[in-house]
DNA sequence: TAGATTGTTAATCGATTAACAATC
DNA sequence: TAGATTGTTAATCGATTAACAATC
């Protein structure tokens, strides 16, 4: 495997968009693409596109551009998405069932083994074919199973009780969704996904465009 | 209301994490707060947290900081989360249930009034006291509840088709779920909420701190 | 060969951080 | 008054964009 490098997180977060993008140049039977083809898909700039590309080591070929699949591969690679890595998650409710229930995350590398809840009305069902098992349990099976990712879909008041539980247990990288702000020793890999971030941005972007009396005012805006 | 500002992203990003601070702040009876002491919490500059707050049109008092109670009015309604928007879902799926489940939503500005689906197995039942409806009636009703906000939670092949249906309904800002890249008219606001990103930041992460054969290899890494 | 595209270096832009004056 | 904090202006840093040489 090359050296992976330091890159920006909005490389990264740029980087599952061409992946998708690339799937579905393949299954059009495409084999090579250019950064100016990609650049056009997502109304980006050709050069941040081959920076991107370049810093997941991927190479290509003057004139021609990059192969496809290889550059799938590449990235994939870069992603960690290659194999995927078991993961442990904690939280039976909505948001946990949305998660277990999503097919396509072996896809980006995540395989969820197990579901973990501290309500034993929970513990011993099934949610999309995984177990539910008590919160107690999970030192030890994260332990054993050597789990290094875990995902915390519990109510804000006690994701941090959580959170040092899986430290506690070897978990090196933690998917964070509940709205709280966590504490975490060096060394360990927090990602939030808060969806409250997201909907500011969408909630004052349409404020701009409201009146005071909820009537459009300004059409000028675009978002992309 | 005052005049919104444009302002960055990244400040819209911060500013529900300053709300969620300084709503435990006034329960724990704290009247003022400094800057310093909000980036504390966060790790962050304080200088930003200023420009962040300033951004919003607070006003503070040199030597006492900033009132919580009306800095936490000034936010939401910075946010546009000071009185909520009506809102409607298409996807009755996972994802669907889960947000349609989200208690919160109220406060962050957001009200889910009704869900929408193609599958008429699905429509007629309620989620979580939310009607849920056929797609194709989503149109009228949009326009007469003038409902201005869409959420997306269709798998990717649907997603654009919905995109297409809202903004002929009047819905001017959607919120996507959808592994999709989604085109919209100018005026439209589009704010995707795509886990595959968030996702990547985390599993790249881990893979610098794992070796080939899944043992740590160096725990220097630390990313708050 | 000609020209499109990669790869790379330089310029620009915007966000973050630092410095400091004003204020209560 | 003294000093902590706001508000503001300047400096730094990093990401994006532009320019251009190398390549097939």
């Amino acid at each position: 495997m090359s050296q992976p490098r330091v890159v920006s997180r909005s490389t990264l977060k740029r980087l599952p968009l061409y992946l998708h993008l690339l799937e579905s140049l393949i299954d059009q039977g495409l084999q090579t693409v250019s950064c100016t083809q990609i650049a056009e898909k997502f109304d980006f700039d050709p050069t941040q596109v081959r920076k991107d590309l370049e810093a997941t080591g991927a190479v290509g070929v003057a004139r021609v551009g990059f192969r496809t699949v290889s550059l799938v591969i590449r990235i994939k690679e870069f992603l960690g998405w290659n194999n995927a890595h078991d993961a442990f998650l904690v939280g039976a409710g909505n948001m946990g069932k949305a998660l277990l229930g999503y097919k396509d995350f072996d896809k980006y590398g995540l395989n969820i083994v197990a579901a973990f809840d501290k309500d034993t009305r929970k513990v011993g069902s099934r949610i999309f074919n995984r177990e539910v098992l008590l919160l107690a349990k999970l030192p030890n099976l994260a332990k054993r199973m050597h789990i290094n990712i875990g995902i915390i879909t519990v109510p804000a008041e006690y994701a941090q009780g959580v959170v040092d539980l899986m430290v506690a247990s070897g978990i090196k990288a933690i998917w964070n969704f509940a709205p709280a702000p966590l504490k975490i020793p060096e060394g360990i890999i927090l990602e939030n996904a808060r969806l409250t971030q997201s909907l500011a941005v969408l909630t004052n972007n349409l404020t701009k465009i409201l009146g005071e009396d909820g009537e459009i005012i300004e059409v000028e805006y675009c978002r992309r």
